[in-house]
DNA sequence: GCGTTTTAGTTCATGTATGAATTATTCACA
DNA sequence: TGTGAATAATTCATACATGAACTAAAACGC
């Protein structure tokens, strides 16, 4: 039997509480929460996505995409656009300040990437890599009921 | 430059994002939440913890604990008992209900387990545990003062 | 002994997360 | 050509996460 603190649930958790909250402090100066700061990068990085896309980026759930949306475009950091060729579409767009907000954070966000990669040397991160593809790939296989997935 | 989607916290996210939906399919038949079952079943399984060992066990916060304790006990699953020893201290203590309720679930959390550490055989969970603390080790070893590099 | 500092638990304010339901479109096709 | 199914975004209700502040009780310093 699995020791409870020893399940991959508590064990990815425990991770968690180590790695976050070095962004979450960066995060913090900016006046951003970390689902904020996903956001941002995502609608700054590629300039123009509907909000759905940017759901998938960032694994935000829709729902909680609204709420981040409407707090960051009220900060002034980005804007909706409803789409004209489909009016379900929602277009996410970064305002001047937003750029100017990712271009700030990043590199900060980058350097603690860098100290969080310095903790494992490059094969060590490419088994890591490898281990959760193959623990993701495993969950999938087995769904009971017959879902066909799309080509991509 | 690491691309976002395979940061360290993003691929955290997507793997939880792959296990997590089983266990709270499971929880959600018993009226339950997942940190809701993991406060029940540390104070099911050791009898009597003080909410700060519990929180400290479930990797719950003291704030969110206090939520969590309620609704249990507004279940009757769980009660508070404040110590006489310590008057700050209180301790959690399982009902018969919630004794019941932890023996009718661990089997089935066990069999979710069993599906997820099917994903990888042996040596790879001992590989990835290693790396898991190997990543913890790294990053608690720098987190005051960057200039003393000697101390840890 | 008594003020100061710690400690355990709690409250507060704000921001997600999640599942279910709704709204507004667009699509599929009989 | 309607009409029901599908889709994108949203709303709703409830629960949790987080940082800051607060309360009560205990330990500590002198």
């Amino acid at each position: 039997m699995i020791a409870f603190e020893h399940s991959l649930p508590m064990r990815l958790y425990r991770l968690l509480d180590a790695v976050m909250p070095a962004y979450r402090a960066l995060f913090a100066e900016h006046d951003l929460t970390e689902p904020q700061w996903r956001l941002l990068r995502v609608v700054w990085e590629r300039e123009r996505v509907t909000a759905q896309d940017a759901a998938a980026a960032t694994l935000l759930s829709p729902q909680s995409l609204v709420g981040i949306v409407d707090r960051l475009s009220g900060k002034g950091l980005m804007t909706r656009l409803r789409s004209v060729d489909d009016r379900r579409v929602v277009y996410l767009l970064p305002t001047a300040e937003g750029r100017a907000l990712g271009e700030t954070v990043l590199p900060q966000v980058l350097t603690i990437h860098e100290k969080t990669r310095a903790t494992l040397d490059g094969a060590e991160w490419t088994v890591l890599n490898r281990l959760f593809d193959k623990i993701e790939d495993g969950l999938l296989e087995e769904p009971t009921d017959a879902r066909d997935k799309q080509s991509g």
